[in-house]
DNA sequence: CATCTATTTCGTAATTTCTCGAATTATCGT
DNA sequence: ACGATAATTCGAGAAATTACGAAATAGATG
């Protein structure tokens, strides 16, 4: 039995995020969790352009960040936080548990 | 007094490690920690042209996930913990401590 | 069905990223 | 100083990302 490679959706994932807009809306969503937001308020939230949001919502829906459903008019934007945790299940695994380059305790400790 | 908005900064390291090439040779100096490789040993281990190989291990030390010291001919370059230790950090916080979006819990359930 | 609101899609342009081979720099040993 | 090895920098092209306004779509309401 052989294990699939993770690397290639993991970067993907990495590269959602590594764009301070999206980041910045991932956070926002966060903080709003488990409700979620409609565009229009992430919008006049964060100042970002109607198409250009859309086009960052599109990217973090597509490599599983966020989910939408739409109610009525709106559409409600929500962090997927199962593939949030996978994301930090692996960096946690390869710092802390396959490698022990980073010490789980320094993790909690950062976040009293 | 006024906390700096980390979101830039975390935004490019997500995005360093955004990129297939990158995450791997981040993965494989996490598991040669603490000796860290020289590029031959990365390239031959990754088979990336050299030219290649030496931007993506400049963009990943520009971020700080990686650090770089000369031995003879040769430079070693290792996973930056204390770094990555940031990253990992401000992840946990976002989803599991300012917002309860994940159960801490689950993440070190995922590395039994 | 006409219209209003919410959001996406289209068309397009500017910028950045990714990649490679060739040339260059740095260091060691002789 | 010369030759060999390690790695970076240069130059340059292809591909992907980011952004925006205008036009199009989806749904609610009169």
């Amino acid at each position: 039995m052989k294990l699939a490679d993770e690397t290639p959706r993991m970067a993907d994932m990495f590269g959602a995020l590594g764009n301070e807009a999206r980041l910045r809306i991932v956070r926002l969503l966060l903080s709003a969790h488990p409700d979620g937001m409609v565009v229009g308020e992430i919008q006049s939230e964060l100042g970002i352009t109607g198409s250009t949001l859309s086009h960052h919502l599109e990217k973090l829906k597509h490599e599983g960040l966020l989910t939408v459903e739409r109610q009525g008019t709106f559409l409600w934007y929500r962090a997927n936080t199962d593939v949030l945790q996978e994301l930090l299940g692996f960096l946690y695994a390869e710092c802390c548990t396959r490698n022990k380059a980073v010490k789980p305790e320094s993790i909690m400790r950062l976040c009293k």
